[in-house]
RNA sequence: GUGGGUAUAGCUCAGCUGGUUAGAGCACCAGGUUGUGGCCCUGGGGGCCGAGGGUUCAAGUCCCUCUACUCACCCCA
């Protein structure tokens, strides 16, 4: 049997309501906010990528579907969506026909990683780029909006932290000062935690390991190695938040592993979903535009991973999502199933939703599929009101039944109706 | 890449210290009502017990190998 590639998944017609339903609200909510949607493709050249996201994170390292097409150009499946959006950005001239761009998308994206519950190969993000602007108050929004989503689908427990990396400059004081505190705890820090000391002395912040904890306690703080300008520009980015009653955490800990983040960052966490529980994770991003080969352009921006938001909505039984019922059922009372499909086509001809028998079962079989399918009304085509030229309509709520002209089927109302 | 766990019907799982034809619930199909659902009752179809090897008179059960799935680490949505 061929099976389904691991860490990818089918969404079947039993689940795919959880989806819509998501999708809804992520379109109707970043349109309250004036943002446009944008559709990239699938795959893009490689180095936009490796450039993009940083060579030296693990997503670039080690976890990109890379190959060559047969022209011999390497290729990679989207692990993100940030850099594709940056380079539609920036190839339409986006910056001359509008001077801010507010950007959202829905998209699969794909990493080579070993999946487990959370983290899939293939995978699906709802997200936005805000491109144009170094205001807080699009970081604000970018996190009022994200949060906004989540809790309108109906999840609470959720946990939204913030922090401020700095700039460029700030965070390298920050990361030297943080080594030479390291230094001495070299040898009692956890085997990862050696190696993040030369690759992303940030990361470390971030460790289970017992050890490292204690050792990160007493670790310096980047607040301290922030400019007034990062100051003043976190400290409106959280009277923004207060304004919106959206409740925060700063986390002073929170680091991410993607290279191209300045001054905001943050990651809205659930309690209900195992040990990935980040449902989403952004922050602002003011070199990258440049180092794409842009003018030198401010953007802020953040993802969420909906498989992870069904996991939460799943574990907090926050879903209540009754299946669109069938407006009518078309059963046969005999063996002369000519007329079905034809009464079905007319119904369905006037835009009702209409199902029959294909399987010539039985009254009993067609009756049980109609309750099965929360057929609201049922038709019954055959019997003996045919020679009197009429068909019988039954209200699967009431029970009542009546025969009609079979040109009445569509306009019939019962009292209850 | 590194660890742990699991593998029996379409799904969720029983199957005790090895012992006859391998079970339940749900789902599916049929009947109980010769033209009528939900509840209930009766019956039915479905399993190389993940694969291969070993121990034994005897293996779903014990041992080994492999494979798949799964959770966790790393990292991320």
């Amino acid at each position: 049997m061929i099976k389904r590639i691991p860490g990818t998944k089918d969404v079947l017609p039993s689940e795919i309501d959880k989806w819509h339903f998501i999708e809804n609200i992520v379109h109707k909510i970043f349109h309250n906010y004036n943002y446009g949607e944008i559709r990239t493709p699938i795959f893009e050249e490689t180095p936009l990528f490796a450039r993009g996201i940083g060579e030296e994170t693990d997503i670039v390292s080690k976890e990109m579907y890379t190959f060559n097409d047969r022209g011999g150009t390497s290729v990679t499946l989207k692990p993100e969506m940030t850099a594709a959006v940056v380079r539609a950005f920036i190839e339409h001239n986006f910056d001359s026909k509008q001077s801010l761009n507010k950007l959202y998308y829905i998209s699969p994206m794909f990493r080579q990683e070993r999946p487990q519950a959370g983290r899939l190969r293939q995978f699906h993000q709802f997200g936005a780029e805000v491109i144009g602007s170094n205001s807080p108050l699009l970081d604000a929004e970018i996190i009022i909006i994200a949060y906004r989503i989540l809790s309108s689908l109906g999840l609470k427990a959720i946990l939204l932290k913030i922090n401020t990396l700095g700039k460029p400059l700030e965070r390298e004081k920050f990361k030297n000062a943080l080594k030479e505190y390291l230094y001495p705890h070299f040898e009692k820090l956890s085997d990862d935690s050696k190696k993040r000391f030369s690759g992303n002395i940030l990361r470390i912040f971030d460790s289970k390991d017992a050890s490292d904890v204690k050792i990160m306690s007493s670790a310096p703080n980047i607040q301290d190695y922030l400019s007034e300008s990062g100051i003043a520009h976190f400290e409106k980015v959280r009277s923004v938040l207060d304004k919106a009653s959206v409740p925060f955490e700063v986390e002073p800990k929170l680091v991410r592993g993607l290279d191209y983040y300045t001054d905001t960052t943050f990651e809205i966490l659930s309690g209900k979903v195992g040990s990935q529980n980040a449902l989403c994770g952004g922050g602002r991003y003011d070199n990258l535009i440049e180092t794409l080969g842009g003018k030198n352009t401010p953007g802020v921006g953040f993802a969420a991973g909906i498989e992870r938001i069904i996991l939460a909505l799943d574990n907090e039984n926050a879903l209540k999502l009754t299946p669109e019922p069938l407006d009518y059922f078309i059963i046969r009372l005999n063996d002369d199933s000519a007329n079905a499909f034809s009464v079905a086509q007319h119904l369905r001809d006037r835009g009702f939703s209409v199902e029959l028998d294909y399987l010539d079962r039985s009254v009993k079989a067609q009756m049980r599929e109609a309750n099965k399918l929360n057929a609201e009304k049922v038709v019954f085509i055959g019997g003996e009101e045919e020679k009197d030229g009429l068909l019988t309509l039954k209200f699967m709520k009431t029970g009542e039944q009546v025969s009609i002209k079979p040109e009445m089927i569509s306009e019939y109302k019962f009292p209850a109706d």
